[in-house]
DNA sequence: ATTTATACTGTATATATATTCAGTAAAATT
DNA sequence: AATTTTACTGAATATATATACAGTATAAAT
């Protein structure tokens, strides 16, 4: 998929918020009227081009006839699933996207950024198991009890968390598995976000 | 909200199979030919009383102005959540419906038709807590091993499923609970469905 | 060095589209 | 029994809208 330059990203974002706000595409004129264009020919060009692109498709003749290609109406909804590596901070590049999960708000009852596929036992009788997408969500604002993914240098887990002052405990919920105790200022050492919900796919 | 007539219904069927397959609302006149209608006016009334009856908004003066009210969008993109309660069995009846979820294909690996609210911990060692949302297909097609909803009389559970021969046993993930063993004639025994995925919001 | 793509303004226009008006008729409601 | 709602046909029309044409100018690709 051909790369979009800035104005054309700016088009495609108008369509798509324009359709979310009314439910149906808007006209050139919509296009100017939303990005200070003085020419319906200006929004002409730029709806040919991400056609050319292929982000969209465009109805001849039809009014409003502009439709979002699969590729692109699906990417502004989904979620991406990240591996769980024992080694390895879960980054939101590429190379580390599993695949993409449909999404809509409301899933959860809170917003998050992205699912971590989960490896091993070591949350077992917190019901997360082998497996199972957990909801993350990029925070390092965390209560104790929360369910964090924590980062110690390269290795990043996901355990409870508990802090008293500078002292931090990470909990596994399996009787197999150690507790881990670290300070806060510990280099290396990242809360990256926090567990809001859970996905099993059998 | 104020129930369809018949034509009504078709019209609305029509606008929302046009908006899935071309991306964007029909005309009038796109209307009448889906529907065999010979004059727009025809399409147009229904569509003011669909309006009327608040299923849809009418942008006036805009081209394909139609615009589906959140409820109408909801119905039809939702998975209801019916409350597991010991005695009677989960059916679709809209008092048992606890509340409805977005729902898209492929957020689990096959279809199903509700979610089962989870209460009690007799699953709890196969990682189904309380509160847990369990998709649930229906359908009396189990393999041994599959996690089942069952129902015998009024009372309905979910537990693994063993069959060899005419007996079935019930078996929960939870030491603290007993397996139940049934004659696969028993009146009043069926298997109302099995889990293929699950939800935490926690 | 030449062509192509990007990024517009400005004008013009055929037609796609919403919408009104005039009817007819049956069914449902009051 | 009278009124409203439903369910259309058929014709007319103002305007909303896509789209072509004529320019200008800069950046990128061949």
């Amino acid at each position: 998929m051909k790369e979009l330059t800035i104005q054309q990203k700016k088009v495609l974002q108008c369509i798509k918020f324009y359709i979310k706000k009314t439910g149906f595409p808007p006209t050139r004129a919509d296009i100017c009227r939303e990005l200070g264009f003085k020419s319906p020919n200006a929004a002409e060009t730029h709806l040919r081009a991400l056609e050319k692109k292929c982000y969209i498709t465009i109805e001849n003749g039809a009014s409003r006839g502009i439709n979002l290609t699969e590729k692109t109406a699906e990417k502004s909804q989904t979620i991406p699933v990240i591996g769980l590596v024992a080694a390895g901070s879960p980054t939101l590049a590429d190379e580390n996207i599993e695949k993409r999960i449909p999404y809509q708000e409301s899933l959860f009852l809170s917003d998050f950024d992205y699912f971590l596929r989960v490896k091993g036992l070591s949350m077992k009788d917190a019901g997360i198991m082998e497996d199972d997408l957990v909801a993350i969500k990029k925070t390092s604002e965390v209560r104790n009890g929360d369910i964090v993914v924590a980062r110690i240098d390269d290795e990043v887990t996901l355990k409870y968390f508990q802090s008293s002052g500078n002292q931090i405990k990470l909990i596994p919920a399996n009787d197999d598995f150690e507790e881990i105790y670290i300070n806060k200022e510990t280099e290396g050492f990242f809360i990256e976000g926090k567990s809001v919900g859970l996905i099993r796919e059998n």
